[in-house]
RNA sequence: GGGGAAAUUCCCGAGUGGCCAAAGGGGGCAGACUGUAAAUCUGUUGUCUCAGACUUCGAUGGUUCGAAUCCAUCUUUCCCCA
């Protein structure tokens, strides 16, 4: 057992957001090796930064010698967690879900140490699946109150919208999550999100009618900008931990251009650094908040996609970034002898690269004078690409100031 | 089960027969300024073979020289009553 408490360390790097009691939570915490666990449900093939955060969390409280279990939510999938969200989602299929939790057990072991028992991994399709209906109604359903369910916050926006009784019912099946892993494994305490809030509170009241002991939830904050905006979204989607849904040097390249004031907040959310180091960063004053930002990227992608990636994506920025360089690491697409001997528009180049979605887009980026190659503005929609813009096989096109796209010949 | 209302481009939301590829805002993208930040200003934001053409306004069919706008049927959603 750490002397240091998990709790005090959560709390300072600023993860905790609501805990039903504090107090005998922390204590718990300090005295004994608790279990605990966070529940992810399989809507996607791949975890996102949002997970991630969740994770973190389920690491530092490893490393204090407590016990997560990683609950996969193949059951709950089944029927979709209607909070935050104001439409319903559209359903997953049975196969669709298999599949996706394979993806998430498959990321989840490089951050949780499972050997040994030292965590767990469930799905909650194992107990939910072979319920039966009148059964669960009576063994569990009667400590339901409707009336305090609809007074949720996490239903009061889908009253107006239109709940299904479908959706309604996920609160519940949460709930009885809990009470199968505090059966199974003396599971006290749930962590989660804060929007999971009121599930985690259905499970630790279910608990203590049904067995009369004590569990406890805590949930974290949420990752959000300074302005309240939701964070790891791009204008292509979601940050994904998944290397071919979100490149290392694109994962690396976000992360280095958050928001000044939202650096401090991220190194101690999703980083191991010593608190001390995170403060010394993020209270850099003027241009210098660029080291901490880039201490953020590296230190991220380093835990996600392993030092080497992390290494490659940050020479490829600096290279990129510091004046003209090449490397490997950037996003690359080959293009064939032939094509470049006919001459390569400018504009299909874009689009091939992915630079562009459409032509149009891709006009209307060279018209603004928003496209580089090899660092010289395209002036005209009809630029050529040909093999003079090629140095060792290789051209970089730049939209705007950020995006590199290699071209490299076959 | 009965009655009422609605469905518009990424989102919100105008638009009731031609002047509508569709106002306005948000968001996105680009330019200027910068620190690969923020704020601000400017431009842009359906597709293409781009002075032109083509496809869009829940779906299908119809009226009309002409429809996002009118009619019919269907689908979905919301509200009120039971």
């Amino acid at each position: 057992m750490n002397k240091v408490n998990a709790f005090d360390v959560l709390k300072e790097r600023g993860f905790i957001q609501q805990v039903t009691h504090e107090e005998p939570v922390r204590e718990l915490l300090g005295k004994e090796s608790v279990t605990f666990y966070i529940g992810f449900d399989p809507t996607a093939d791949s975890l996102t930064i949002g997970h991630f955060l969740t994770v973190m969390a389920m690491a530092h409280m490893q490393r204090a010698g407590h016990r997560p279990i990683a609950l996969i939510g193949g059951g709950t999938a089944m029927v979709g967690d209607p909070t935050g969200k104001t439409d319903m989602r559209k359903m997953l299929t049975r196969e669709g879900i298999e599949h996706n939790s394979q993806c998430f057990k498959k990321q989840f072991e490089k951050f949780i140490d499972f050997e040994d028992g030292k965590a767990i991994m469930e799905d909650n399709a194992n107990w939910l699946l072979k319920l039966n209906y009148v059964s669960f109604l009576r063994e569990i359903g009667v400590h339901f109150s409707v009336n305090r369910m609809l007074t949720a916050e996490c239903f009061k926006s889908r009253m107006e919208k239109g709940l299904s009784f479908l959706e309604f019912n996920y609160m519940i099946m949460q709930g009885y999550d809990f009470l199968e892993l505090y059966r199974r494994h003396g599971c006290r305490i749930q962590l989660g999100g804060d929007d999971q809030w009121s599930n985690i509170l259905a499970g630790a009241d279910l608990i203590r009618r049904v067995e009369g002991a004590e569990a406890y939830g805590m949930t974290f904050t949420l990752l959000t900008t300074s302005e309240g905006k939701k964070m790891g979204k791009t204008e292509s989607g979601a940050i994904w931990l998944d290397p071919e849904k979100t490149s290392p040097y694109d994962f690396y390249q976000y992360w280095r251009n958050v928001d000044d004031a939202d650096v401090e907040k991220c190194l101690a959310l999703m980083t191991f650094l010593p608190m001390d180091e995170v403060r010394r960063l993020g209270s850099l004053p003027g241009e210098k908040i660029n080291e901490a930002k880039k201490a953020l990227a590296f230190e991220m992608t380093k835990i996600i996609h392993g030092e080497e990636e992390a290494m490659k994506a940050q020479k490829a920025a600096e290279a990129l970034f510091g004046g003209g360089g090449d490397s490997e690491s950037i996003p690359t697409t080959e293009i064939s002898q032939e094509l470049l001997a006919e001459g390569l528009n400018i504009l299909d180049a874009l689009v091939m690269t992915g630079l562009a979605p459409s032509k149009g887009e891709a006009r209307r980026l060279v018209t603004q004078g928003g496209i580089t190659v090899n660092e010289q503005k395209v002036e005209a929609i009809d630029r050529t690409i040909t093999d003079k813009d090629f140095e060792e096989g290789k051209a970089i096109i730049k939209k705007g100031k950020k995006s590199y796209h290699r071209l490299k010949v076959q």
